[in-house]
Formats: C-alpha cells, structure tokens, sequence
RNA sequence: GGCCCCAUCGUCUAACGGUUAGGACAGCGGGUUUUCAAUCCGUUAAUCGGAGUUCGAUUCUCCGUGGGGCUGCCA
C-alpha cells in the first residue's frame, strides 16, 4: 500500500440474519477507522448464497446502520458483481491458477456439477495483522478449494478477493472467525495480482453464556434495541468500547470523540462479553445528556395512545419527562409504566382507593383534617416550585408527623402507593389542580 | 482430532519491567428520604498455574491449564 492511496474499509455482512451487535462492533472499528484517516466506508451486501440471502435482511442490516448513524460512502451487493467474477474466474482458469472439476453433487442428489477450484500452490502463507501480530498457516491442509459453484456462482473467497480489489480496500477489518480464511484469500490476491490490504481481525464478541454471539442464542438484533427505546448513541459508544478502548478513564462517547480517539493498535486481543446492564448504564447517561427537543420526540414516540389522545402540550410534557426520566433506562420503559398504570394520572384525575389513602396507620379522620390543613397552606401559596410547596409543608408534616401528612398527599395526587414525591407532583400539576385533587380525596374520606 | 488465536476484579478495561495493580458496570454498606426512583459517599473483588530471563515481572520466554475461533459446493 502505498502511502499517499486513500484509506478505504469495508463492512460486508450477508443478508442471512438481523444485524446484532457482534456484527455491528465489526461495523463500527471498519468505520471509525475510515472515518478518522478521512477514508471511505464501503458497505458490501455479500448475497452470493442465494439459498440463505433474504431482502428482508438486507434492509434490516441497512436500517440499522442508518439507525446507527453509520453513513457510507458506497454500496453494493456482490451479487451485483458476477460477471465480474466470472471474467476472474476465465482468467484465473485460463492461467492454471483453477480448474474446473466435474464431481457428483455433495447433496445426494447424484448430479454431476462443474465446480471451479482453486489450484492450491501449497505454500506457507503469512500475513501481519494489525491486531494480532504476524500470522502464519500452511495451506497444505486446505487443498485445492472451492472457489466456485459454478461459472455463474462464485463463492466468498473468490467474491471477496476481487470485490475488495475492484473497491480499492486498503484495510480489511472483519472478526477474528476470518482469520483462518485469510490465507485462502490471500493466495488468490497472489493469483490474479491484487495488492494485499492490510488485515485486522477484531476479537469475538461473546453472550453471557461465553460463545460467540448469534441470535439462535438469544442476541438482539439492533432494530430489537430500538423499538426498546434504548438510543442509537448509547449502543455505538457501549459497543465501541467492547474490545477497544483509547487509555483514559472517560466512558462517554459521542460518535465524534469516538472518530478522533479511534486507533487500531488499542484493539484488544481476547474476546469480550456484551454486558447488558453496561448498556442500561450507558443509555441512562446518554438518556441525561439529549437535547430537550430530542428528548421530546422520543417520549412522545413511546407514550401510548391512550395518553396521547389527550393532547397534552409540550410545556407538560417536558415536565412530565422531567420527573418521570430519571425512572427509566430506555424509553421503551414508558410504555411498560404506562401498562403498569404509572403514568395516567399525570394526564387525568385518578379514581382513589380510600384505604390506600389512609395510609398505614392513619384514621379518616385524622387523615382528612391533615389533607384540609395542608390544602389551607398551599391555598395561601403563590410560589407552586417543588422547593416552594415543600418549604410550605414542611414545617406542619413535621409537627404532627412527616408519613402522616405527605403520604396521603401524595396519594391524593397520584392515587397510586408508588409514585413521585408530593412536592414533585404539586409543581407539576400546578396550584388549581393540586388543590381540586386534594379535595376530591378529602371529600371521599368524608363519607 | 487437526490448525490458529487468546488469558488483569463477576463483566468491560488501565498499566506498554519498578503503581498501595487504577477506573467503569454490577454487588454490598450508608447518607438523603413519606412511597418508588434518582442522587451522594463509602466498600468488597483480579494479574490462571509452574518454570525461567531480570536487581525487579501483570508486562519478556517456555511448558501446562482453561477459553475461543476455524476445520462447507455458508459468509
């Protein structure tokens, strides 16, 4: 490679599954690593299996990126490519680098099929490896290997070897199950005279359960995580740091910090363990960090309809978030609290369940003189901030005893046994709203 | 089985021959607190084992052990 050539990656997944986040690390160093030495970012769609390639993999893995925020600069599937290939594979037949070989079908169906092999020199192959250091196989073992179905159906090697050759890819960067691969493909480049890329082979990224992470397993796809409501940020900068990491002791990422910290030499050499609950962490912090439009958006996205439709304007619903996102690690959580009855009685007036308005201990009425008494301090108030309404109430709760005041309060406002703290929900819900739920519940002790 | 790779707290990792082996997540304990969260403070916890090399090994070498990958007419 020589040194003035443009830096050019390439994250080739086959449409045989959902993108999940082993493959996904792949693509973020390959683009990263574009990305900080002003390279490309090529993205190949290796369908040459035709059996197992599905359009709808495709887009999943394309939505994906997109979600991610991993632009590239071209695309295109090798399927596109095969009569390219073929000319190759005339080519490499042609100079007795392979050979068509007319052998029965492996399938049992009896068939004679015309394979093209490769003629295997039977060398010792060696490559250096950004990450793992010097590699060297003999290919002896390997045989004279398939490259081809059939004249019209190249297989990977061949595919990869002319796809990254005709694409210019200076650095091939893909998961360390390629490793074994690489000589193979290495003595193609050899054969038809294509420059050697660079080879950095990233270490797995394994499940809980220590194997290699696949969706049989039970690995999310990417498109799982967010239709959770987790952040597409949360993800790339969690990911990232699976197997890499640039020395310091910052944890938070934004996709530009990661660009320019981003180096090959820091990858590590043992695979590494996706850890759920890192995650939850890193969406929480990225969750603190949104621009309040943004946050917005996504709390209006997964608040159901029957919240909704009631209309509730932003300014509410930025005070809404306000309180309720600290409660949560993804977004998709709103719609489990919502489920669970967490969330309505910010938007209408609970129905009470007078018992739970008593309290522990509490007499009614004991409790309903409380309620008044409280409703009378706030009536006088003017200032209805949280810190307002709790300096108000806060020297009489503790006079007669803080649970026996503010729990039923809070239940008044909230009608439920977990919720909000009662200075939260009275800033929030306003002095009129406050006072007329304080009321209703007061009034319901009564009778 | 064969070939290749790897090895620091439970997990992700820092250390590029000299540190009380650091940080983060999780855990645990506590503060705050009317409930649920959140938050703050503190804290438990690791160099796989054995030989070398060296004044000195997490770091270099070898062996063992353990783990992983590959071993397709898949990619």
């Amino acid at each position: 490679m020589q040194e003035h050539q443009k830096i050019v990656t390439r994250f080739a997944p086959s449409p045989t599954g959902k993108l999940h986040s082993g493959s996904y690390r792949t693509a973020i160093f390959a683009y990263l690593f574009a990305r900080k030495n002003h390279g490309s970012f090529v993205l190949r769609i290796e369908d040459t299996d035709r059996e197992r390639s599905k359009k709808e993999y495709e887009e999943n893995i394309l939505e994906s990126l997109e979600w991610l925020g991993l632009e590239h600069d071209k695309f295109f599937r090798q399927s596109d490519n095969i009569l390219r290939h073929k000319e190759i594979l005339k080519q490499l037949i042609g100079g007795g680098h392979a050979y068509i070989s007319k052998e029965e079908a492996k399938d049992g169906s009896g068939i004679m099929k015309e394979l093209v092999r490769f003629k295997n020199p039977n060398t010792d192959v060696s490559f250096e490896d950004e990450i793992k250091g010097r590699v060297t196989v003999n290919t002896k073992e390997l045989g004279d290997f398939v490259i081809a179905k059939n004249m019209d159906e190249p297989l990977f090697h061949l595919a990869v070897v002319v796809d990254d050759f005709d694409e210019s890819v200076t650095h091939v960067i893909r998961g360390e199950d390629h490793v074994s691969n690489t000589p193979r493909q290495i003595l193609i480049q050899r054969a038809i005279g294509a420059p050697e890329p660079v080879y950095a082979h990233l270490p797995l990224v394994l499940g809980l359960d220590k194997q290699k992470l696949s969706k049989r397993k039970g690995a999310l796809a990417l498109t799982d995580y967010r239709d959770l409501g987790y952040l597409p940020e949360a993800l790339l900068n969690m990911i990232s740091m699976i197997g890499w990491n640039p020395g310091g002791e910052q944890e938070i990422f934004s996709k530009d910090e990661l660009v320019a910290s981003f180096d090959l030499s820091r990858v590590q050499k043992s695979p590494a363990i996706f850890n759920p609950e890192k995650l939850d962490w890193y969406d929480r912090e990225h969750i603190k960090r949104l621009p309040k439009a943004l946050l917005l958006g996504y709390v209006k996205k997964f608040l159901p309809e029957s919240i909704l439709s009631k209309n509730p304007a932003d300014e509410n619903l930025e005070s809404f978030i306000a309180i309720i996102g600290e409660r949560l690690t993804a977004f998709g959580e709103i719609r489990k609290m919502s489920e669970r009855g967490e969330l309505l009685y910010f938007f209408e007036r609970p129905e009470y369940d007078a018992a739970l308005l008593l309290g522990k201990d509490g007499s009614a009425g004991e409790t309903k003189d409380y309620l008044s008494r409280a409703a009378a301090i706030l009536e006088s108030l003017s200032d209805f901030s949280k810190e307002s309404v709790k300096n108000a109430l806060w020297g009489f709760a503790t006079e007669v005893g803080r649970s026996k005041v503010l729990w039923p309060l809070r239940v008044a406002l909230s009608g439920l046994a977990k919720s909000p703290d009662p200075f939260v929900l009275s800033a929030y819900f306003g002095k009129d709203e406050t006072l007329e739920r304080i009321k209703i519940a007061t009034e319901l002790l009564s009778r």
